[in-house]
DNA sequence: GCACTCCTGACCAAGAAGGTCAGGAAAGTC
DNA sequence: GACTTTCCTGACCTTCTTGGTCAGGAGTGC
């Protein structure tokens, strides 16, 4: 139930695609702009080509940009693109798998974890991140302070 | 964004001392009614007890049993005691970390993302799960066809 | 004393996380 | 055509996590 590196690192440097009005950017200019080592970053971007998120071409006046409208694409399918399906449980989705005896119950509870990660991540797109005005779902649960405590 | 073979079985152990009615339930039967190999649920009990959901006594007649009613203990914090803390990003949380640039407004998406997970894993109880009566906002998440298709 | 059951630490193989390194291949420039 | 630039790709590396197994010790009840 974490968010690893590489998808963090693969929203951030989306977003500042998405921000970059046109042409290709260097993909040493958003490893600077982000903060994230060069060579990593490499790889991850061209996980994200094969997924079809973004393109690039080489050479001088080469870079990376946005294969579709910013506001065209989500942060659910960029994690998806980087860490694989979404809230799998040991690896199989929720509704592959059968539980038995008194947890039977449990795999409505792990699709509605998921269905809940969806109404966020499916959500907000790279449009919304960079201008700063997120979908209502965000907007209500950060309301709330006690989302903002540890626990 | 996955759930761990351990969390599972976690779960589904603490779901069958949640049934059993009353004194101590040998490990061995937990793990023959939910089909966990034994000495690796062992640890997993080890670290409920530790985080004071479960307790056990040794010997003849000795087992394991809820430390507190089954309406008082939360899936969220059986996850927790054995996977740690929920939604953590490159493992800090989301409260603490700065983001530059564009990605200014990534902080929101992922407190967003914890929030939105324990709105479904803080509400469901032990006695709600072996009942099957789960609560509204997993009823509402599930009702959707598409909760229950992949991506 | 003995059987039973939990408790604990050591170990282990495979894979993922988070990178780094070295070189090749296209694209543009002169 | 040479040269620079930038992406593309695979190999490699270290550390940690996952998902276990093994062996023995320590309470508990009869």
């Amino acid at each position: 139930m974490r968010v690893s590196a590489k998808a963090d690192y693969a929203v951030r440097a989306a977003a500042e695609l998405a921000a970059a009005d046109e042409g290709p950017v260097k993909g040493e200019r958003l490893a600077e702009a982000q903060d994230i080592p060069l060579q990593f970053l490499e790889h991850i971007l061209l996980e994200l080509k094969h997924h079809g998120i973004v393109r690039a071409r080489r050479g001088a006046k080469g870079g990376y940009w946005l294969a579709r409208p910013a506001d065209e694409v989500t942060v659910a399918e960029i994690v998806r693109a980087v860490e694989g399906p979404i809230a799998h449980v040991q690896s199989t989705p929720p509704e592959d798998i059968a539980y038995r005896g008194n947890a039977a119950h449990l795999q409505d509870v792990w699709i509605a974890v998921r269905a809940s990660l969806r109404s966020v991540l499916e959500e907000v797109t790279l449009a919304d991140l960079v201008s700063g005005e997120l979908p209502g779902v965000v907007g209500d649960l950060t309301a709330d302070p006690d989302a903002w405590v540890a626990r």
